[in-house]
RNA sequence: GCUGGCGUAGCUCAACUGGUAGAGCAGCUGAUUUGUAAUCAGCAGGUCAUGGGUUCAAAUCCCUUCGCCAGCUCCA
C-alpha cells in the first residue's frame, strides 16, 4: 500500500473550523482549570490546532489528560457557540476587564470599527470565526504535545506555552490519523539510519556532524557519481575548493558583516586568521577572477560538492535534515544578462529532471522577491525576477509567491521537500545574486572592449546531500529502489551442498557491477528471507538443489513476496533494465 | 539559544513509594544441514550519559555539564 503523506488539510474547511472550535474548547477547559492563565491565540493548522497560553507554571504532560478529560465535559455541555460583534471600544473594555492583555494587544491592531466574539458558556474568545454551532458538535479529538513558543513569533518577547492536538468529525478518522502518525516514525531517517546501517552522529565527534557508514556511503557514491555524470552532459565544470581560507576573504565577501553567527571562529595559522568556509562562492569568484575573461566564453556553470560547515543552534539539529557540516552540491553560474533566461530555465529543469530521478514528484516550490532591504539597482531585481517567473511559468509547475521574502542580494526560487511527518525542508535553490561580482569586481570584456559586470546564479538541486539523503531514506522508507539500494541482491543457500553453486553465481553477478552479498550462513531459509527482508534488499536469490539440478535461480522480489524461478542470465538482464530505468 | 520531555548492555525496553540492575534481539561457542519472514542450548556483555550533592543506602531525590526528542526562534 503506498504511503501517503500528511497532506495540507487546510484546504478542507470544514475541518479547519472544527479544529478551531476545538481550539476555543481547549482554551475554555485550560481556563476552567487554571483561571489565573492567559490566553493569547489559537488557530487551526495544517495538521490540527493550537492554543498559546501565558501561564507561570508550564504544563505537564499529566495535564493534557485533565484538559482532555474536562474538554470531553464541555462538549457534553453542548454551549451553543454564538457570534456578536462589538466596536473596538467595547471589546477593549471586555477584555481588559477579564484582564487579558494579550487579547488586548490585538484588539487595538484590528483595523476594522468591529470586531466579532464568540462565546459558549462562560468563555468568549475574540475571533474572527468561523465556528461549528455548539460545543456538542466536537466529536474525535486528542491533545497532543505541549511545547514553548514566543509571543508574536519573537524571541525577545514572552514565552508562551502551547498546546498542540488534533480533531476530525469521526473517531474513525481520528484513528487513522494517529495509525498515520505511527506509521511515519517508521520511516523516520533517524530511526532507519540505524537499522539499515547507513549513518550515525556521534557524541564525542560533535553533535550535527555525520558519520556515513559503508552502506550510506556506497548510496552516496551513487548519488554523487549520476550528479557528476549529469553534470557534464549539461555544460557544467566541476571545481575543488579547501575547506579554509583567509579571514581577509569572508571579509571581502562581507560574510563576516551579515553571516557572522553562522561562522566558526577563526583560527590562527602562523599569525594570520583562517576561517572554515561556511559557502563556495568565494573560492568559486576566486576561480573566475584568476585571469581575464571574455563575453565569448560566458556562461560558465561551474559546479563543486563543496562541504561547508555552519554553526547551528543546538535545538535546530535534526538528523540529516539540519547538521553543522554537509556538503552543497553547489554551482554558480557566470553569465551575460542577456543569457540570463535562458540560464535560470535550464537550471530550472535541471533542478527537477535530478529530483523526478530519485522519484520526487511532489514538492512545494516558492519564488521570493525583493525584501525591504536590498542591493542593486531595482531594473535588475526587476529583470531577474522576470527571469526566474518566466522559468517557473514555462515549466508549467505550480509554485507560490513569497513577497519581500527574497534575500538582499538578490531574488531566488526554492524547492522544498516534505519528510514523513509533512515538515518541508529546502532542498533545491535557485538565487541570483547582484552582492557577490560587485563586492569581488568580477567583469568581462565585452564585444565593446569594455569591462562588463557578469550575473551570478547560486544553484543547488538536491541543497546538501546530507539532507537530500535524509528525504530519501524517508521517501522510500529505506527501501531505495535498485539503482541507489546499496546492496542489490543477496543470495541465500538452503544447505552448505549449495554454496558453491551460489558463489558461481554471486561472482557472475559482481562481474556485471551488481552488488551482492551471500548468505551462505548455517541457517534456515526463512531466517535468510526475513533478515533479508528487514534490511530492504530489492532481491533474494535462492539456491537450493532444484536451482542447481536447473541451473536457475529462484527470485524473490522485495515488494512481492513470491518466487520466480529463472535463467541467472534473464535475471541479470532484467536487473540492469530496472537499475537503469532507476525504478 | 528558549520551553517541556528524556538518557539503563550494540539495539528495543524492564527494575513498586530510595535497599545495591533484568529480559528479548544482536554477539560469541556448540549442536542442528534446514525450501520462502525468527532451530535449540550455553557463554559473555552495564562507572545505570557526565560531574557533584543529600542519605546508613541512589538508576531512583537535588544541582552541573553533555547529548537526544517535540515545538518555538533561526535557516545565504
Amino acid at each position: 500500500m503506498p504511503f501517503r503523506y500528511f497532506n495540507n488539510d487546510m484546504t478542507n474547511n470544514k475541518l479547519e473550523k472544527l479544529r478551531h472550535s476545538t481550539a476555543h474548547v481547549m482554551a475554555q477547559a485550560v481556563k476552567r482549570l487554571y483561571p489565573e492563565t492567559l490566553v493569547t491565540i489559537g488557530p487551526a493548522i495544517e495538521n490540527g490546532f493550537y492554543y498559546d497560553f501565558d501561564r507561570e507554571e508550564p504544563f505537564k504532560p499529566e495535564d493534557l489528560q485533565k484538559i482532555e478529560k474536562l474538554m470531553h465535559e464541555i462538549v457534553k455541555e453542548n454551549f451553543p457557540v454564538v457570534r456578536s460583534e462589538l466596536n473596538k471600544e467595547e471589546a477593549l473594555k471586555f477584555f481588559e476587564g477579564k484582564g487579558e492583555k494579550y487579547k488586548k494587544e490585538l484588539i487595538t491592531e484590528i483595523e476594522d470599527e468591529e470586531v466579532s466574539i464568540y462565546t459558549q458558556g462562560e468563555f468568549a474568545d475574540l475571533c474572527r470565526g468561523p465556528h461549528v454551532g455548539s460545543t456538542g458538535d466536537i466529536k474525535s479529538f486528542k491533545l497532543l504535545s505541549v511545547a514553548g513558543s514566543y509571543w508574536r513569533g519573537d524571541e525577545n518577547n514572552k514565552m508562551l506555552q502551547r498546546i498542540y492536538g488534533i480533531a476530525f468529525y469521526s473517531r474513525k478518522d481520528l484513528g487513522e490519523y494517529l495509525d498515520r502518525l505511527e506509521e511515519a516514525k517508521k520511516r523516520d531517517h533517524r530511526k532507519l539510519g540505524k537499522e539499515l546501517d547507513l549513518f550515525h552522529v556521534d557524541e564525542e565527534i560533535g553533535s550535527g556532524l555525520i558519520l556515513w557508514h559503508p552502506k550510506g556511503a556506497l548510496v552516496r557514491t551513487i548519488i554523487e557519481d549520476f550528479w557528476r555524470k549529469e553534470h557534464y552532459k549539461n555544460g557544467y565544470q566541476i571545481l575543488y575548493s579547501p575547506h579554509i581560507a583567509r579571514a581577509h576573504l569572508w571579509e571581502t565577501s562581507e560574510h563576516l558583516n551579515f553571516y557572522k553567527e553562522n561562522m566558526y571562529s577563526p583560527m590562527d595559522i602562523d599569525g594570520t586568521d583562517y576561517i572554515v568556509k561556511p559557502m563556495n562562492c568565494p573560492f568559486h569568484i576566486k576561480i573566475y577572477n584568476s585571469r581575464l575573461r571574455s563575453y565569448r566564453e560566458l556562461p560558465f556553470r561551474w559546479a563543486e560538492l563543496g562541504t561547508v560547515y555552519r554553526y547551528e543552534k543546538t535545538g535546530v539539529l535534526h538528523g540529516l535534515l539540519r547538521v553543522r557540516g554537509f556538503t552543497q552540491d553547489d554551482a554558480h553560474i557566470f553569465c551575460r544578462s542577456d543569457q540570463l533566461p535562458e540560464e535560470i530555465s535550464k537550471a530550472l529543469d535541471f533542478t527537477i529532471f535530478i529530483l523526478r530521478s530519485f522519484g520526487f514528484e511532489e514538492y512545494q516550490i516558492y519564488l521570493s522577491t525583493k525584501p525591504d532591504k536590498f542591493v542593486g539597482s531595482e531594473e535588475s531585481w526587476e529583470k531577474a525576477t522576470t527571469a526566474l517567473k518566466g522559468a517557473l511559468d514555462k515549466s508549467g509547475m505550480a509554485y507560490e509567491i513569497d513577497a519581500g521574502e527574497g534575500v538582499f542580494y538578490g531574488p531566488k526560487i526554492d524547492v522544498k521537500i516534505k519528510d514523513s511527518l509533512g515538515r518541508a525542508w529546502q532542498c533545491s535553490t535557485i538565487q541570483v545574486d547582484f552582492n557577490l561580482p560587485e563586492r569581488f569586481k568580477i567583469s568581462y570584456i565585452g564585444e565593446d572592449g569594455q569591462p562588463h559586470q557578469p550575473i551570478m546564479i547560486h544553484r543547488a538541486l538536491m541543497g546538501s546531500l546530507e539532507r537530500f539523503f535524509g528525504c530519501l531514506i524517508e521517501h522510500f522508507a529505506g527501501a531505495f529502489p535498485t539503482w541507489l539500494a546499496p546492496v542489490q541482491v543477496r543470495i541465500l543457500t538452503i544447505t552448505d551442498n549449495h554454496i558453491k553453486y551460489a558463489e558461481e553465481i554471486s561472482e557472475f553477478l559482481k562481474k556485471d557491477g551488481i552488488r551482492v552479498e551471500l548468505d551462505s550462513r548455517n541457517e534456515k531459509v526463512g531466517f535468510k528471507i526475513r533478515e533479508a527482508q528487514t534490511s530492504k534488499i530489492p532481491y533474494m536469490l535462492i539456491i537450493g538443489d532444484k536451482e542447481i539440478k536447473d541451473k536457475e535461480v529462484a527470485v524473490r522480489k522485495r515488494k512481492e513476496k513470491k518466487t520466480e524461478t529463472m535463467d541467472s542470465e534473464d535475471f541479470l538482464s532484467k536487473l540492469n533494465k530496472e537499475i537503469i530505468s532507476k525504478k
